[in-house]
DNA sequence: AACCTTGCAACAGTATACAGTTTGGTAAAG
DNA sequence: CTTTACCAAACTGTATACTGTTGCAAGGTT
């Protein structure tokens, strides 16, 4: 192409349309990702598709086989334990960092909960859900928590779409059950200590968590 | 070059040879790490030292500038306090998780700790420390803990290094409170609940970081 | 002396070419 | 019918060339 300067690089083009394919399911678990293919589907050459795909493997939305082929991630109802397992250990402790800033402040949490409440669909509720809970981790101040939380964000992202097309994912009471936790914990910033507000998190995890449709392996 | 075929691909010598380099202070903190000098120095093209700089951004051993520039990590002391608060977050969870797999077999963190004890340099003894609580995480059978632990203790591994060239960083009975922390932790594996670990890995991770001298900012 | 320009050197982004490896299928042998 | 050997296509690893950008310093202007 003679693009004289694309305004954003071509590798963060890729990263992004290709992670847009991978959530939304147009590229399936475990298809081979080929350099050459993805690079003639996207419109770029083989070096920054390269680049794209080392960065989703980083987030977890690619996986690399020992002789260097990448395929879409397969997430297993382990690595859905796992990603749990992974939260339960980020978000109490941002939460419990967060708490003094969020005291004083609670305008953007308040706001995501308004529209939490008006989500058309499950899986906008769904991503306004993983909006509340990364502003919290935004205001945890810790760069290095907030960092793991997009990697976590993305694998759940993907969970949650593919579950989303495979099965009803909406479950009566879910979106009040959200929209309540979430009020919960904004009261508890305001007039609980931090070490409350860690333990209050925990549990919110652990509910939501249950919310969740277990999905079948494939075999 | 004419090598037939690298055993190991250029990308990973390089991000070994990298690691190294940075981490033994040979490349110093802030350092411009520009693609066509590193890999002048390390002798592979720069395709190679590409990958090797985004996977060591990935340890936290390497910055990037807006522009794309890539620099050595230059840890702050906050920098420090965000890395112990993210060893809060994983390991007292991994030793909960990873204390029935140890509670049958304490044989490698039992041969770790004889080995500890007789750590002839501050710099080995700090090793085996964190060898040590990476066999913990490795039992912990969680594979995403375990992959933020490697990235935490790379950066741990900077920081501990450049202490060790500044300043000295043996304080009399460092060793002793190291291998007596190991023990009482091993005996919980075999006899407390997985919950107590939990808390003892807190305690100890707590303890450990006031034995660490403070490193004034430059400025 | 302070402040703009201008130009050059160094650097990253990207494309492409080539070498070597893996894979899957097909034909030959048991 | 099964197994093995082999070959071609596809794919990754790496080098290199090219382009546009950025940073910096020298020289000129007020």
């Amino acid at each position: 192409m003679e693009l004289p300067v694309p305004s954003t690089p071509r590798s963060d083009q890729a990263v992004a349309l290709l992670r847009r394919r991978i959530i939304d399911g147009e590229y399936e678990p475990g298809t081979l990702l080929a350099e050459t293919a993805v690079a003639r589907d996207l419109g770029v050459s083989r070096v920054p598709v390269r680049e794209a795909l080392f960065a989703l493997e980083r987030d977890g939305l690619v996986d690399f086989s020992e002789t260097g082929r990448a395929y879409v991630k397969d997430l297993s109802p382990r690595d859905f334990e796992e990603l749990y397992t992974f939260r339960l250990s980020l978000e109490p402790i941002g939460a419990r960092l967060a708490a003094p800033a969020l005291s004083k402040d609670s305008s953007r949490l308040d706001g995501n909960i308004k529209a939490t409440s008006k989500a058309p669909t499950v899986l906008e509720l769904t991503n306004l859900d993983l909006d509340f809970h990364e502003i919290i981790l935004e205001a945890s101040g810790n760069g290095r928590l907030l960092k793991q939380w997009h990697s976590l964000r993305s694998q759940l992202e993907l969970w949650l779409g593919r579950l989303n097309r495979l099965k009803q994912l909406h479950t009566p009471g879910m979106s009040e059950a959200t929209v309540g936790g979430h009020k919960e914990l904004v009261k508890a910033f305001k007039t609980k200590s931090p070490d409350e507000c860690e333990r209050l998190m925990s549990q919110h995890i652990l509910g939501w968590h249950q919310w969740l449709p277990t999905m079948e392996v494939p075999e």
